[in-house]
DNA sequence: TTCCAACTTAAAGGGCACTTCAAGTCAAGT
DNA sequence: ACTTGACTTGAAGTGCCCTTTAAGTTGGAA
């Protein structure tokens, strides 16, 4: 079962792909997908077998984290391209390629909490007018309207009618 | 062009599809589709065409919320079950509803921020064994890997092997 | 009345990220 | 040698979220 070549011991210098898989968490038939868009690579065996260098494990953390991120595989195999690929990237590397998922993060949550900000508001002051709550015009809402009445909880001051 | 029935003025008591995509920036057809679903409802006027009260504005944008935090329709649709179809919500409604997307959303800035501090402490510390770093382990790291030794840069100490 | 833009439907298509399947090959133990 | 499980491929299937298309109907202005 293990297909370790040279080490008998802890540390195989090439992984199978189900020993890829089971200690990335990421299903074979993902792996194949992966590697059949470029974002990692294996070497074969004489018998056509997949053996993945155990930094390959890092490029599908990698890959794993920036999905969790909401980003499309296609963003992420640009992120990856400044990861070596035939060996441990050296720290700079590493630190570009961070640095890059980093902004990528932060939007992510100032996103995120413009949206929390919004919901909170919302409930706060009871603003339910469609014109005026911030979350029926997300980008323009504040700047658009500065003043006007406040009613709460109504579509509309005016126009009673029900339907 | 303007669907507006009685009013002639600034508020339609009822958009049409083309009005509500509009106001909401969600496609007409996005907009059938979630009807499909049952997100959304519209009346019909007499010829068949769908026409929405002003709040759908509300639901839609509701949605996109949604959508925008990483929620599948599906789950959209539970917390949607909270405001009331017909006419706006009351703010207790609201605040209900709201406050289930709260919980969501901070659980997605903490995932988030988790993500970050795992990346940033990868770069501060240089730590890129494939063995003790938090990205390839996210949920095991730090608790199954108390001391070591803290080489730099290499995926492996010993076995210095290359591929 | 005539015209055209906007509307209707059902069905098919598309992008993304995979998974599943079928049919076969390889590796290793007995 | 044989068996069994892990591997290989390409193609098709799946789930989600829509969009596009085709063919026809409606609504409002000229």
């Amino acid at each position: 079962m293990l297909a370790s070549v040279a080490s008998s011991s802890a540390q195989p210098s090439s992984l199978t792909i189900s020993e890829l898989s089971a200690r990335s968490g990421v299903a074979p038939s993902a792996l194949r997908f992966y590697e059949g868009l470029g974002l990692i690579t294996a070497t074969r065996t004489a018998g056509n077998q997949r053996r993945y260098p155990r930094h390959a494990l890092r490029r599908v953390a990698f890959i794993r984290a920036g999905r969790q991120l909401g980003l499309e595989l296609r963003e992420i195999s640009e992120s990856l391209a400044l990861l070596p690929v035939g060996r441990a990237p050296t720290r700079a590397q590493w630190s570009r390629a961070a640095r890059a998922w980093q902004a990528r993060i932060d939007a992510k949550i100032a996103e995120l909490q413009r949206l929390s900000t919004t919901l909170n508001s919302c409930i706060g002051c009871g603003c339910l007018s469609l014109r005026r709550c911030a979350l029926y015009n997300p980008r323009d809402a504040a700047a658009e309207l500065g003043q006007g009445a406040r009613w709460l909880l109504g579509d509309e001051p005016p126009d009673p009618a029900a339907e």
